[in-house]
DNA sequence: ACATTCTTATAGTGTGACTATGAAAACTCC
DNA sequence: GGAGTTTTCATAGTCACACTATAAGAATGT
């Protein structure tokens, strides 16, 4: 009954690897990544278990015994896309994270984190969305969806700090108030409905994010 | 086989009632307003016809007699909710939408369509949260989905070109850009971050999305 | 060889949207 | 007040799909 810890793709780190078990380990990721291909264009409830057996080659029961729920292929589907790796680090010990928050400029910060949402986005925006809207169908994705928005919001909350304490938030703009607005404008939503939907390039909604931010959070001077 | 046109209740304009209908309607508001408490607090999938029906305090035929099928019943709430009464006149033709256009002041359209997009949300976005994370199960109400979406976008290019007319947006902003970035500042899913997540007021909400669109469209004036 | 782990085949359960049929109940019209 | 129409309800059943149960076959480790 003893939990090891795992990375999102169900390997073990540190421990010397079985052939069965890497064996299985593939399995899991020919699973993973059948699955998230049909989460993200068909839908999550449009998705039958069949339809991802079929798609990954192995059978029904495979995908039972290495899952045992769909909701853990998501979960398992989308840790790995916003990770973009299979290390269990969380965002804040993120290098990008330190390097934003150490740079003395406010803009370079701004440019920083952008840059790093950018990243992450673009492997994760899709699966974002899935979660997103099987969180009305299922209670334990709605948790996971409240956590990820939870940790985004102490991420923006760490972010807004380091840039109150760079430059000045704009007249009444509390630092509370700022990560809420960060929130916002870097939210998966926005960057799905602005780049896929309404056509804007990835280096275009960066662009815009560090210009928003930079106008909604820190007070006009005249070097516009 | 003539279809004769209904108000999103189901009512036919200009058309004395019969008892029957009459009665009739009446069952269609219960089961309407029933559902739609069920699918803002428990979720579309989750809500079963069953639960739906015990709380209108009908049959379970009686709604399909009513409805035809569950999506009915949310795309009905939904016109309800957006709409605010029972008329079928579109959104570009409402009367707050003629005023904020004839806005002689800048800053007095931005107040104006903000007001009115705070008001239907007011009244809607909880039930276009419903829509837009069914959207992924139901191809018919992704449909609906997509709908609303380009008649927002649609408005909201009304809105840029009217403004591009009274006062020149920001360098290098086309009035096809500014409408994008309206869309995403005004969208629903922004409202209910803000509003219904990060505990902001309905009045906060309207001020900031004023001061946000002045920031990110128009030039900025030293009067900050 | 033997045990362990992974994969598969087959059959079944439970839930919930939707359909079918038919019969009460309410209302309109004559 | 009775015939016809519309609305409501009762009952039963279909279908799709996530998930379970059981057991057997295949691959790997010792």
């Amino acid at each position: 009954m003893s939990e090891a810890p795992r990375t999102p793709s169900g390997r073990v780190p540190g421990k010397k690897e079985d052939g069965r078990t890497a064996r299985a380990r593939s399995t899991r990721a020919r699973i993973v990544t059948a699955a998230a291909e049909l989460f993200t264009t068909a839908g999550y409830t449009t998705t039958s278990i069949t339809a991802i057996a079929a798609k990954a080659e192995v059978s029904e029961p495979t995908v039972y015994y290495s899952f045992g729920t769909k909701r853990a292929i998501l979960t398992t589907a989308l840790d790995l896309a916003v990770a973009g790796d299979d290390e269990p680090i969380p965002t804040l010990e993120r290098q990008w994270v330190r390097d934003a928050l150490a740079d003395p400029d406010p803009l370079g910060q701004l440019r920083r984190q952008v840059a790093g949402a950018a990243d992450i986005y673009l492997r994760a925006a899709p699966l974002l969305d899935v979660v997103r809207s099987a969180a009305t169908t299922d209670p334990d994705l709605a948790e996971v969806w409240a956590a990820n928005l939870q940790q985004r919001l102490t991420v923006q909350r760490v972010f807004t700090d380091a840039l109150a304490r760079k430059t000045t938030l704009r007249d009444g703009l509390t630092a509370e108030a700022a990560a809420d607005v960060a929130l916002a404008v870097l939210s998966p939503e926005n960057y799905n409905l602005l780049v896929a939907h309404r056509g804007w390039s990835h280096q275009q909604w960066q662009d815009w994010a560090v210009d928003a931010l930079t106008r909604l959070l820190t007070p006009a001077d005249g070097h516009a």
